[in-house]
DNA sequence: AGATAACCGAGACGGTACGTCGGGTCTTGGG
DNA sequence: CCCAAGACCCGACGTACCGTCTCGGTTATCT
């Protein structure tokens, strides 16, 4: 739901959930396996926002990274390999659903973060999205970030049902990406310039609507 | 809103005649020179549906269209021109919004239109898509021709306005986008298995959220 | 002079319990040490056969082997070590110069055995010539093979002067050159099909030069 | 006969014998083409002399040449090409077997020449005999380089029955090979320090075991 | 019989070279 | 004015071997 970026970019530095088990003592081998993941890892990112998915060449983050070709070769095989890295990365934090107390306030804070993800330019939210159309590996990491997201979501709309705002039976899965449908739609498939008025607007008519009990039923 | 594929799949030498794709000076549109025009876009076409859009190289395009790579270079310059000016031949076409007598039964056709681009394998639509991200002047004209497409549904708004099943103030253009947007999202970016019936739930809950009166207003 | 393949084909496990190649030090000759010598000296000979010398690298040979690569590196260090310890322990063999009672026999026997080795494909033989040629350490053992074997037949030329069929100050070496050279020569440098008839020619050839006293004197 | 180093230096410098028909002007193209490949084949020469066969790869001369890689592969798709290329090159030389008014003086003229190929380090001519026996191709025209040497020399042995030092019904291919297979043997194969009295002594026995009519007959 | 030094399996790494694909430029020559 | 042909430079791809390193675990021989 949070674009890919928010949460891709929180595990930065030097792959803080990548480390190795244990001891700290990193002097040459068995530290330097993890290190060399931090760093390839970090160097995708910066790539991928520097020069966007059309200059993510596996030579090119390689040689960012202080690494030679042929170990990333090794270990992640292609540029997919990279991304799907990445993305799995990035599902490892602690990113929660905003919390303002009503369902409007929420989707609203959700939107914003998404149109600040894929508007903020550079966007690694779109550069994934772009590599997601080149690469299977990198779709179906995108894709399993992405449920995670939403799967993180439902609780707003669970509370929501609590706080008696919209039907029982609300679908959640249903109401989330009717909030944010459009403003993906517009961002990154028509590509229209979008303010931020645009994600508010989506946020409310999608509260709206589960509040005229549109998503429950079949 | 249909699938870009619809309307440029429709006619197989559908630029013979038509205009060449930037210039205005037309000054040789008679002969080899049109008659490779049609050549090239049919190769592309065709070279898009068997291998997707990373099996579109100027090269491939060239030799199935038994003209010389230079030739191809000189008038389309890259491949997002090849798509270009495919997407210009579109948009030329005679595509009408769907009239059924209801606003849910439109929706539903022109969501079940677009269901049938986007899954259909393979997908020129979803190709175009993966080829916006990669070429400005694609992006641009694909960008073109979907709003040509949504300028065209409006009728469907205006039409269920006169017969009194939604608000006078209703935005079409949100409405539309509200019943589109979600089975765009499911399929082109989460890439999630989606049945028709998923694109009928899209267009009814968008709607009843007209009817109820959601998109009126700010 | 026989071709080097026909000793070191012999014996598949011929190293067994021989000695570790060059280190004087038989620290811990036995056991797993000595079986994984013989397994890695039976894989370079197979992968030579089946694949010549450019199908010959550390990698193959230890997978052949059962034995990893580090194994081989350590004891070998590289190509060229398991090709000179493969030729050290074809020199253990008990190779003898034919002794059919005519010089001219001798030299024929001699000949078709060389024949044969140069000749049968895949040949073991022009592998090593082949690797000689990459690796120092292969040549050195190739030449001490080859000496060892002239210095044997030298036998054949004492016995046809002990026979009175050539003068007394022949010089063994430049007679068993004679007559093998032009063989390896047309078969090895200059690749030209050569049938077993050219090998008998040539040694009748070193014959009748020998008898004519030409290996005499400066 | 002669080493093929002799003949392949010869053509060194800007590409003597590879130099377009024609016009001079090689301005940009149209001359570039045949530029490159003088380019290319000194630098194969050059890399050849200073770091032997192993120290030639496509990569290392590309780069000497100052030619892209791809470049290379495109022209000779590999090592083997380049060295065909080479030896294809020299052999169209205008060398003559030497004439000294004797056939003993013309052999140790040749089997001279054939030493100096040999023992001068670096040697051009080991280095390709060591290219032979990785590449079909370069195998292929050392081959044919060789035979059109030895057909040359034919008429060191014809002028000798002219003279009437030899029989008539003498074989040249097989008193030559017998004049210069120890040679090769010795230096090539064997890989014994050897003079230039060796080359001599070679010469001489195959001359005396013609007069003695070794070389006629079956 | 146990200690210990030698050996081995495992696997990541930096590195050279390979041969291929595609992109985009340029020039010649012919219609 | 257009186009066919084709060489070129360039960046990138993904692979094969090379030789090195460190780790932890066996195992043969010595005490």
């Amino acid at each position: 739901m949070s674009g890919a970026g928010a949460g891709a970019g929180a595990g930065a530095g030097a792959g803080a959930g990548a480390a190795p088990p244990g001891r700290e003592r990193a002097r040459r081998p068995g530290g330097r396996t993890a290190r060399n993941r931090a760093l390839v890892l970090d160097a995708v990112r910066a790539q991928l926002l520097e020069h966007g998915y059309d200059g993510l060449s596996v030579d090119s983050v390689a040689e960012r990274a202080g690494v030679h070709r042929t170990t990333v070769y090794r270990r992640w095989r292609d540029v997919g390999g990279l991304l799907a890295d990445l993305l799995d990365a990035a599902r490892d934090d602690d990113w929660a659903a905003p919390d303002t107390g009503s369902l409007t306030g929420d989707l609203v804070a959700v939107n914003r973060e998404v149109h600040e993800a894929l508007t903020s330019t550079p966007s690694l939210t779109t550069a994934l999205i772009a590599a997601s159309f080149r690469s299977a590996r990198a779709a179906s990491a995108l894709r399993d970030f992405w449920e995670d997201r939403y799967r993180r979501c439902a609780l707003i709309v669970e509370r929501a049902v609590l706080r008696g705002e919209i039907p029982e039976r609300t679908d959640a899965r249903r109401l989330l990406v009717a909030a944010t449908a459009p403003l993906y739609h517009q961002v990154v498939l028509l590509r229209v310039p979008t303010s931020v008025q645009f994600a508010d607007q989506a946020a409310h008519d999608a509260a709206r609507a589960a509040v005229a009990g549109v998503f429950t039923g079949p």
